[in-house]
DNA sequence: GCGACAG
DNA sequence: ATCTTGTCGC
């Protein structure tokens, strides 16, 4: 199956990312501790043994949340550049770093580590980003469009408080656009946001709110109008659910007219100020008069439900 | 130097 | 996305 990430277990209907993907936070902090003393790593590179240097930055995030510092050595992990960074997270403590990086015999000089000497790279690793990139292409193929013109439309969007995951679906009449009821859903998040692989961390929390009754699913974030054609949108359309993608700025793509195009191509359309397109079971027309008709009419189905799960991580 | 990326 | 103070507009 195309999507091991989502795959249930047994008849519970519970779906997670832990049975299939190794856990982001656990696998770094085992490379940052098989850095030796008297070496270090770079975010990219500890990024790059994962699968992708773009995770650099959710690299960086999460080693500025080192519980116990030195411990797991976080300190050995400094810029591309040879640059020391931060040490304790906002721009502080870089004095600190250099000196625990000299009392392990690695030397700084002009605030920089010469990595020509110190650099550790000998990282064995499950490149499990890099398979992530490769489901999001089985993903893609999947995709399809069309399907009869939807008369419900549910909205959904997840908040966040550290790694708890608050998901929120409302739902709408479409020709009168009466709200009719809303879904509640809390999980754990083990990824971290990185750019292009917002599935994996927002997809288990929505896919249980998720109803296959040929109600159109507008989910914050992109369906094809993805650098792998496999946003979100996608990745929860391809399970059999009606799903566009509704998102307030850019991955990739640049605006033509009300068209925003990925190598000449339309893969989505700018309206009501969000960029609709289309996850599965939809055409761009369908999901884009949908979120139009209830625009029109003054509802704002994805603020409604940003509010929603808002107010769920609020009061819980 | 430029560009910088859903949530 | 979240954090957090201040500010603007209805």
């Amino acid at each position: 199956m195309a999507c091991r990430y989502l795959s249930h277990r047994g008849t519970s209907g519970s779906a997670t990312t832990t049975e299939c993907w190794p856990s982001f936070r656990e696998l770094l902090w085992d490379l940052v501790r098989r850095i030796p003393a008297g070496k270090v790593s770079t975010y990219g590179a500890l990024a790059e043994a994962m699968g992708d240097r773009g995770a650099a930055r959710a690299v960086g995030a999460e080693l500025s949340g080192n519980p116990t510092p030195p411990d797991p050595p976080c300190h050995r992990v400094v810029y591309a550049d040879g640059g020391i960074g931060w040490y304790g997270g906002r721009g502080r403590g870089a004095e600190e770093k250099e000196r625990l990086l000299r009392s392990e015999g690695v030397e700084v000089s002009q605030g920089r580590v010469d990595l020509s000497r110190h650099l550790f790279s000998d990282f064995r690793c499950r490149p499990f980003l890099t398979e992530m990139r490769e489901e999001q292409d089985a993903v893609a193929s999947a995709v399809t469009n069309g399907g009869a013109e939807p008369a419900l439309v549910s909205a959904m969007d997840v908040s966040y408080r550290g790694d708890e995951a608050f998901a929120a679906r409302v739902d709408f009449l479409l020709d009168s656009g009466e709200e009719t009821g809303h879904r509640l859903h809390r999980r754990r998040v083990d990824l971290p946001y990185i750019p292009g692989y917002l599935s994996y961390r927002e997809g288990p929390a929505l896919l249980p709110l998720m109803e296959d009754d040929g109600r159109l699913h507008l989910v914050d974030g992109h369906g094809l109008l993805h650098p792998r054609r496999a946003g979100i949108a996608c990745h929860l359309g391809v399970r059999g659910h009606r799903c566009a993608g509704a998102a307030k700025s850019l991955l990739c793509g640049v605006l033509s007219d009300e068209s925003v195009l990925v190598d000449g191509e339309e893969r989505g359309r700018m309206t009501g100020g969000y960029y609709v397109s289309v996850g599965s079971n939809v055409t761009l027309d369908q999901a884009c008069e949908a979120l139009e008709r209830l625009l029109d009419i003054g509802i704002d189905p994805c603020r409604r439900a940003h509010r929603l799960a808002s107010d769920f991580k609020r009061s819980s």
